[in-house]
DNA sequence: TTTTGTTTTAGAATGAGTATAATATAATTA
DNA sequence: TAATTATATTATACTCATTCTAAAACAAAA
């Protein structure tokens, strides 16, 4: 546990999202000025290979970083690309009976216009 | 219509499957030899567009091409890397009493260790 | 305190994908 | 069919998120 990861813990927990890695990159700075984004990209790496985290590829340029790390899914906004959590509660017993040996996870991004953007005027 | 596209077309209705661009780029270049990358990229994405094939983002460096065009989920080896196609029937509507509001696309992708490389003596 | 192993760091390298602008092709109109 | 207009292709340059590298800093163990 080193004082940088422990910046990133800290950021992550005062304020719990969707980040990128560069936005996290940001964050943890405030907390810890001269950490290094390759440090950063480490970090978040292990964290998500020890389930403490989630990330999230299918969203745009780049992936995205989740503080909850319970499974569960993600619905993106087309026109303003907010994350939204999507809790599906059969999903997990669908997806093993279907494959009929366990799996490890699941990355499911689905793409909607949020009701916000839907219902403003342009 | 032109070549360059019938060319694309054509190298995926005669190997159906889970392919990234420079695959098809290579596939392709079979029917059409002058062919440039970009093309297909630009085809790629009128095709994802159209309906015609999915695009899977989760699974790897490069994003893979799907020309199986009804909206299914995806299982990835993490050994092998190899791609099976899962059919979820209930996962729409399920998706869409959460969401509240219609969706536009979904790209669900799964992580396991395919039968084949489980039970092999490595 | 030396030795050993792990992390961090800055910057370079990678590589998938996109933008560009000139050229070629296709579609439309006369 | 020929002239015009619109669209697609091409080669190349470029972007930019992420990974790699090798040296330096740090931590743990002996």
């Amino acid at each position: 546990m080193t004082k940088q990861r422990t910046a990133i813990l800290t950021a992550l927990r005062h304020s719990p999202g969707h980040y990128t890695a560069d936005a996290i990159y940001e964050m943890a700075k405030t907390y810890y000025p001269t950490m290094s984004r390759a440090t950063v990209y480490n970090n978040l790496s292990s964290l998500v290979e020890e389930g403490a985290l989630s990330k999230i590829v299918g969203g745009g340029a780049s992936a995205i970083y989740d503080t909850t790390s319970m499974p569960h899914a993600h619905a993106i906004c087309t026109r303003c690309a907010r994350v939204e959590d999507l809790f599906l509660e059969q999903l997990d017993d669908q997806i093993s009976k279907k494959l009929n040996v366990p799996f490890v996870s699941y990355d499911l991004t689905v793409k909607y216009v949020c009701p916000k953007c839907k219902y403003k005027i342009s």
